[in-house]
DNA sequence: TTTTGTACTTACTTTTTGGCAAGTACTTAC
DNA sequence: GTAAGTACTTGCCAAAAAGTAAGTACAAAA
């Protein structure tokens, strides 16, 4: 045990949410802006960090690579790099990452909906 | 496509992300750590603000309102007000709210999945 | 020889989000 | 008459996220 801010309910609300609300457990992983988007784009298979880049035009690298990490790190996909020069570096989904493709392909299928008028 | 800007910037990139990408069509909308938490809970049904509240108490009222506010104006879901006192206020998804729900099932089917190990 | 392309990294600044605490208005219960 | 419950609102400040811009290393092409 190390020291707790004793007077801190939020951050003891957070542990317990984690723990019984599935969706706060998903969003501890996915839930930022970009994170879907980059998945969504790995769906349709690997992709070299330039065909990312080029594919999301609207982030910065510093976000890419930043995503990119922690999304490595959450065993949600994987970076393969070849010791070549230039480098040649492709990501690809993980099984758990697969396993958001339900997920992302649900999300996508809500814009075809709702850009349709399907909701209006 | 005929003309292209060779100094684009993130902002005029959004506007094309957000018109090509379904998944970032979405984000804008959903695409924040407390909105699909919201959103789940809401998916059983009609809540109170008080009962919200209650159901996800790791978030401040500030946010929670805040995020109701945001999905109210996203049509996403509808404030039902009665004028009693002490105050009745209701929430519930609209119908494009309701249309979320797949992608929000899939999110909890994912935890459970992942909780279980189905992703090792 | 300068440029291009690859895949990053770093430092700095701005913007957004979030947390804490207090206040509002009104009524019923104790 | 004080507290509790309802559904918020407001202000201040800290923390986190995101944007900007530059730099790194190396090789091949122009």
């Amino acid at each position: 045990m190390g020291i707790f801010k004793t007077s801190s309910t939020i951050q003891e609300n957070k542990q317990f949410a984690l723990d019984q609300c599935p969706v706060t457990h998903l969003m501890e992983k996915i839930g930022s802006y970009w994170k879907p988007i980059i998945l969504w784009q790995l769906s349709s298979g690997d992709k070299r960090y330039s065909e990312l880049k080029r594919a999301i035009p609207a982030i910065t690298e510093k976000m890419l690579i930043q995503h990119l990490k922690q999304l490595e790190a959450d065993n949600l996909l994987i970076r393969e790099s070849r010791p070549v020069v230039p480098p040649f570096v492709t990501y690809r989904l993980t099984k758990a990452g697969e396993g958001l493709l339900p997920v992302i392909h649900a999300m996508a299928e809500w814009s075809f909906k709702d850009k349709e008028g399907a909701f209006k």
